[in-house]
DNA sequence: ACCGTCAAGTTCGAAATGGAACCATAAAGG
DNA sequence: CCTTTATGGTTCCATTTCGAACTTGACGGT
């Protein structure tokens, strides 16, 4: 049973790495989905995140008390004041009506304001009040702090490939998105499991 | 008022790159967190992040009916049978708890196994069930079909470089816990505003 | 000028999430 | 040997979150 694990560490994207395996303080999982994993960027950049944006953000939750999509908006309008929404929305991935209840939110508090354009009224921008740029300001120092820590074994030059590359991979990030939500439905084997997985809950409990 | 973005750009992380701003088809605000963002990195991984995990997590949603975090057992289990909960915690970054439920729910449904350990009756290893191991199997193919796509900018020499280059950083997370978790107090100005946060609007300023 | 379509934002409700407290077992220390 | 402390795992509950439906305003075609 356990050699099906077969077939994963080669023929795949798994490029071989200077780095030794086995060699640092990480559990047996980790290593794993380290070095032998398909899907290594896709693992590599989650543990990333999630190592950074939980500590990140529950800092900002003490410290301004306001949650990750509220502080994304005044983040957002600190880089770019007057966007809207929507762009907010594009680009930092969450869904509208999460922002929306933030936005709410921010307002209620005065740190920004909403002002509607009067060309088309269905749109509308939004602005940092002088309390939430101020916010803006002071938790950018310690933003830039982290920032520096989580990139802090990489010389400059590395830092600078690592930027290059992954910008070029979020320049092309507008182009997964159709290709991606609908996979060509392939074989459908993959059903089996999931007939009583997805609504016979009962016996779950 | 635009000004005040002022020093974003130099000075900080950001690092000059040959693709050219303004050149993209991207909406401002995407276009600012890529080229003006001291915290570049940052926004880059969770751009992506929020780009892949959300479509490819829907379709394993529809195709399988699993949440995410159940998947991610199911994931874990197929680079590495036998490993404890724990481990999935600490290499996926989902809490303790939400993990138990999802190891509940696959139980249930017959994809995976606990064997209590019998020197240690604290701890409980996980296996996959035929079924499990077959649910692995089928949807490795579209795992890896949606990494290819997201590296597909990428020639295989960028690849190898991104790889080392994000494998150091993940080696070096652990170090991150602690002094992400509490930044050295610093200047409490910041302090303000989570005053009456809660649910007062009775505007901060 | 009217109707259908579409896009920006909001509302609503069901479900997932994660912090905190808890349980059981094991190791450490007197 | 008994108490204290630590760890893997579970339960509970308040909160958050996201999909889906809805509202409002613009635009294009006839």
């Amino acid at each position: 049973m356990a050699n099906q694990t077969k077939r994963l560490g080669e023929g795949t994207n798994v490029v071989p790495l200077e780095i030794r395996q086995g060699t640092t303080g990480l559990e047996a999982l980790t290593e794993a989905k380290l070095w032998h994993n398909p899907c290594w960027f896709a693992f590599r950049f989650n543990h990333i995140a999630l190592r950074y944006n939980t500590p990140l953000y529950g800092w900002i939750k003490r410290t301004t008390g306001l949650s990750r999509p509220e502080f994304v908006v005044i983040y957002s309008l600190g880089l770019l004041d007057g966007t809207q929404a929507r762009d907010i929305s594009i680009s930092s991935g969450f869904p509208k009506n999460t922002l929306s209840r933030a936005i709410d939110k921010l307002c209620g508090l005065g740190l920004i304001e909403r002002r509607s354009d009067a060309a088309d009224r269905r749109n509308q921008t939004l602005h940092l009040l002088p309390a939430g740029r101020c916010m803006f300001d002071e938790t950018l120092q310690q933003f830039i702090a982290f920032e520096e820590r989580m990139l802090r074994s990489l010389t400059p030059s590395e830092r600078h490939t690592l930027s290059n590359l992954l910008a070029k991979i979020v320049l092309d990030t507008p182009n997964w998105a159709q290709e991606i939500e609908e996979p060509e439905v392939e074989e459908p084997e993959v059903e089996e499991p999931e007939v009583e997985v997805g609504d016979a809950p009962e016996e779950t409990a």
